[in-house]
DNA sequence: GTTAATTTTAATCAAATGATTAAATAAGTT
DNA sequence: AACTTATTTAATCATTTGATTAAAATTAAC
């Protein structure tokens, strides 16, 4: 709680990170503007002065945030010069990197994809980020077809690998307290999983279904 | 919003199942007493004079509904007649079919476990809820010893098992946002997964591990 | 160096909010 | 019925909180 760090750019970028701190630990509801005022060191009308309103301010916060969690891979997964097992392996390879030093994005996001929606839709570009159109479809299609991976419903697929990997982050603190572990060593755990979850994925579309009819495509 | 839902018992519980909705939806910070009078139907000083203050009404229903999200599938783990498998099936259909009738739960959970990781624990009866105390545990143990199923770092597996149960709801206004799909047709998906983790855990912890040293025990 | 514009500060406001109170009503007891 | 206890209500309180203001301090312009 105690911070002031020397954020050495403007009074108005040491105000927006501190907002980014307090408002991804405590959500809009429960952070005062008074809690940002004192945690960047600034006086609290200063707030209002470069940002109008915490509303406005949040709303930039949350757009950042949100763009990070949910954009900062498409750039691997449209890559065409990449197989569709490298692009999942670099992808979580970048994604379990940037949870490690943002334990906290995921739960703010879901937070705000659950009690928002609509806002998130519309202040989001979500226009050219749409899973269907990326390179790794395309070849996720393709693969399919000739057999080399077994046929499952795309929201199967992209349920199971981002569960896989960002789950254990949104539970870190509960698995910590009933495992024993600490930070370092469950982080350690999470670094595993790069190698891991790529390896599973690749299991599970490599394995045919269970007997029951469900995996089939709509 | 609008409820008012007659609650045929007492003043007391329409109260309680009210908060249960408005605190479970929009947490705890951003709740206000009213919110809760209103969607009761009951005058605001009721609240107070059956519950004394906001924070206590709130812990009886963050401990209730904790122990619903962590406690309710232990005896089918504890089970000293049902296989390993069967207790995994068991346990996730149990649990899909409650988070389809609890969509919120896993968010406020996981808000509680991150925000309050020591009040939780203070609060809520861990102790006897061990997971490596439990019988699963014991077989788990038994079929590594004899090679049935593949070496892994027990909190990998748990961390799989629940990530693929519980993520799928955290994410679902997301996913079924940018898939179309509508809240029936998704939760229609999340039924086919009762069949499916099982299917995908079997497949994981039967398949050898990557190239990687990294899933053996530590 | 003087003036104008920008930034910062302390004080204050109005609305929201959790909680209390005293009176009114209902329920229970004899 | 008479009396006591429990419940409900409307009004009110004291704080908290987001925001504003006017003055002070700092920086920029000329």
């Amino acid at each position: 709680m105690t911070a002031k760090k020397q954020n050495n750019g403007s009074t108005e970028a040491q105000i927006k990170e501190a907002a980014r701190r307090v408002f991804t630990s405590k959500g809009f509801a429960a952070t005062r503007t008074r809690d940002i005022a004192e945690e960047s060191g600034v006086n609290l009308a200063l707030i209002n002065y470069y940002f109008r309103s915490k509303e406005n301010l949040y709303n930039i916060i949350m757009v950042e945030q949100v763009q990070l969690f949910l954009h900062s891979v498409s750039g691997i997964l449209n890559d065409p010069h990449t197989t569709l097992f490298t692009k999942l392996e670099l992808a979580i390879d970048h994604y379990i990197d940037m949870l490690i030093d943002n334990p906290g994005l995921p739960i703010f996001v879901m937070n705000e994809v659950n009690n928002n929606p609509e806002k998130l839709v519309e202040r989001v570009g979500f226009s050219n980020h749409n899973a269907g159109q990326l390179y790794i479809a395309k070849q996720w299609a393709e693969m399919t077809f000739s057999g080399e991976i077994q046929p499952i419903h795309p929201i199967h697929l992209i349920s199971n690998v981002v569960s896989l990997t960002v789950f254990p982050f949104i539970a870190a603190p509960l698995l910590r307290n009933r495992s024993g572990l600490s930070v370092t060593e469950y982080n350690e755990l999470m670094k595993q999983r790069k190698a891991l979850i790529p390896h599973w994925i690749s299991t599970i579309l490599t394995t045919p279904g269970p007997d029951t009819q469900n995996n089939k495509q709509s």
